[in-house]
DNA sequence: TTGCATGAAATTGTATTCAATATTTCCATC
DNA sequence: GATGGAAATATTGAATACAATTTCATGCAA
């Protein structure tokens, strides 16, 4: 597959060119511009963002540090392309940790918070109302922010990071797994928790976060489909 | 500081040589032989380990990753210096987690899994009463230890990344602002908790888990040590 | 002595080169 | 035409070379 159609940072004027080529290349697979299994050899991206290997190892490395890149010895890096059992940890995780953070985040709920993310609710609603890929990846990204601006009201560095990588991971998921495309049923979910967070009922606003976990893996299809094309070759 | 009593890795065959070195400058971080602010100069660590600068500079990413160096452009990396509000955070992050590992842990306590943790409990007492630096090294590791099997046990490896990170970084700070020295006072802790486990009283285990990680972080002193240096020079 | 400028030395950032491994191509053979 | 293997090509792994930056020392003037 060709990764030609992944923008390339244009005006950085002196910052770590590492950390913006790989914050280009994370928000290319979150966004599902580049599908699992994709091969990111590093003389192509080192030509596409004007950088030797050198700089391009540093920022595969990175994207192999949080999962979303696969590093094959003598083979190069691939985008990461999970298997069930891996998607199910990744929800998981998030299953275990998302409550955690919900009680952290109740315990400081000033109204500042609450607006930041009352904000951020319309934001995801309008994309959701308008048509095209196009919005349809933007709603997809920023249903995805509402959990990663709730990690930050947490007030925990090392939390948010984790956060970070388990929602990038999830968009990876969903793009191999999520059978309707509209995964992105959540709104309503978001809504929902950010009412029992301002009303401060921890204990509901846990209980709607599980629930909201549930289904969207639920909307998965997590069965194992092993050698399956051979089956229907000979079933032809 | 000098680095050189950092014992080389010796006999890997052909195995990947940078996450050996990685393990074991790991290692050294955690037990506590290199402490927090060293310098590790690439050229140093390379020549140490008879690697090139490259290798090297893949073995401080990721580390840095980890949170168990820290890494200044143009200036190179350093063991990590964890503020107070970083150790807190750390603590923060395993009373989030901990909890959610004996969660996913007590539902499938197999016969196995309780042995091993009770095989770990006896080499953790074992070291608890021999004499000497050697063995008070190999305590506080068995200690972190624990808490790694542990999360292991819960099937998912995401998490138990997750707990590897917090456990070494728990050593750095422990090593930054542990007052007694003998902070392992664990192994009763620990004991408690597999009790509660075995008889499958998750309430318990988890209850027993946050008063563990507040007695290991109430044995810090986390006050910010300002300017002190000068000031008793001055009560002089 | 202090402060500052200058320059040498050391260290990191990046590019390039060489070696090892994997992949593809091509051709002989069945 | 399919198969197997060897050469050719391409790609990664690692070391080295060069550039950019920081650090340290020296010297000079206030």
């Amino acid at each position: 597959m060709n990764i030609a159609h992944v923008t390339p940072v244009s005006g950085n004027i002196h910052e770590d060119r590492a950390q913006a080529i790989r914050d280009t290349l994370r928000d290319a697979i979150v966004d599902r511009r580049l599908t699992p299994g994709t091969k990111l050899s590093e003389i192509e991206v080192g030509t596409l963002f004007n950088v030797s290997r050198t700089v391009v190892r540093a920022v595969l490395q990175m994207l192999a540090f949080e999962g979303l890149v696969c590093t094959e010895r003598n083979r190069g890096a691939f985008v990461s392309n999970p298997t069930p059992e891996e998607a199910r940890q990744v929800f998981a995780s998030r299953r275990l940790i998302e409550p955690g953070i919900i009680n952290a985040v109740i315990e400081f709920m000033t109204p500042d918070a609450a607006r930041k993310l009352r904000a951020h609710l319309s934001e995801e609603i309008r994309y959701q109302h308008e048509r095209g890929a196009r919005a349809r990846r933007a709603e997809i990204k920023s249903s995805g922010d509402f959990h990663l601006i709730l990690a930050s009201l947490a007030g925990n560095a090392i939390i948010e990071k984790f956060m970070d990588e388990l929602v990038a991971r999830s968009s990876l998921v969903i793009a191999l797994y999520g059978r309707s495309g509209i995964s992105s049923c959540g709104h309503s979910d978001h809504a929902a928790i950010l009412d029992a967070l301002e009303t401060g009922n921890a204990e509901k606003a846990r209980e709607l976060m599980l629930h909201h976990i549930d289904h969207i893996e639920a909307d998965l299809d997590l069965r194992v489909k092993e050698g399956f094309a051979l089956k229907d070759a000979l079933a032809l």
